[in-house]
DNA sequence: AGGCTATAGTTCTAAAATAGAACTGTCAAA
DNA sequence: TTTGACAGTTCTATTTTAGAACTATAGCCT
């Protein structure tokens, strides 16, 4: 595989995956999400080596995920801020906590809780359809090649 | 990191990543979501090394995701089989094509379109908060400490 | 019987990625 | 002038992955 060219397949998952599919970037954005902005913050909550950090911060700001924020001139120092195109990947990471939650729980309960400001309880994320407002389930979609499938298949 | 304990860590982020956390087994996902089974199967359409496809489908099967089903007696012959566990994946997968479908796009247009069955209409997926069915946004969550967390942490 | 094909793996070596630790450079405060 | 905080970079050893070849069972064709 040519995981450097992975995010031009005709493939929408596969252009996920180029950006967010591994374990290191994925825990780097819930830190994110989390409100960690800075490289000690990062290394010390992850314990992710100096290198890697600075290797996958690079390649999130890279892909637009997160931007480079000067917080200090003398010394030169950033921070690193969720882009829209950050912040929009809340859904995948709410995803991945939920399944974890559902399947992967011990005796001690949940890690975390999650509080929607909005309607002040405390939630679960459900995945709906855009047009009926229903849950979705695997078995009740229906795939089919779009545009872009077409054109790169011929 | 220990990533051979990341299934077992006071976070439900990181025991999904120690599941689903890698390039190669976001991809199989995808193949079994789309009715994909079997080992030549996953083989030709990634053009993954036998060796690795072999490991993430052991590895999968281990953690519930797949289960392994006899199809041929003799000679013995298996395919894999999502779970329950393993369909429950499905909004992780569809957060993360809608993902690639919003922020990943080229001037081809979309590879693949989704109808719901149910609606028999062309959807997104769109997560909401399952008290209030609003559309859930990053900056309208408040998050804190549940149960497993405050006993992991003392 | 002998050879071809299909399927589902296993084994081997080379290349790439990651871990772990040490090092660099800037500036503020003691 | 020394120490400490911060944001990285560089180095070597270990682990993971890529790529190709090999094994094994059995059906089908001649």
């Amino acid at each position: 595989m040519k995981w450097d060219t992975l995010d031009e397949e005709p493939c929408s998952l596969s252009r996920t995956v180029a950006v967010v599919g591994d374990r290191w970037t994925l825990l780097i954005l819930r830190e994110c999400f989390l409100r960690v902005r800075r490289f000690e913050g990062f290394q010390s909550s992850l314990q992710i080596t100096r290198h890697l950090l600075s290797e996958r911060l690079k390649k999130l700001v890279r892909f637009g995920i997160l931007r480079r924020v000067p917080y200090s001139e003398a010394p030169k120092r950033y921070e690193y801020i969720l882009t829209q195109k950050g912040l929009d990947l809340y859904p995948i990471i709410m995803a991945m906590v939920h399944w974890g939650d559902t399947h992967m729980g011990d005796e001690r309960g949940r890690p975390l809780l999650h509080q929607h400001k909005t309607c002040g309880k405390e939630f679960d994320p459900v995945m709906v359809c855009s047009e009926c407002g229903e849950p979705l389930h695997a078995k009740q979609v229906h795939v089919h090649a779009g545009p872009g499938r077409k054109e790169a298949v011929g």
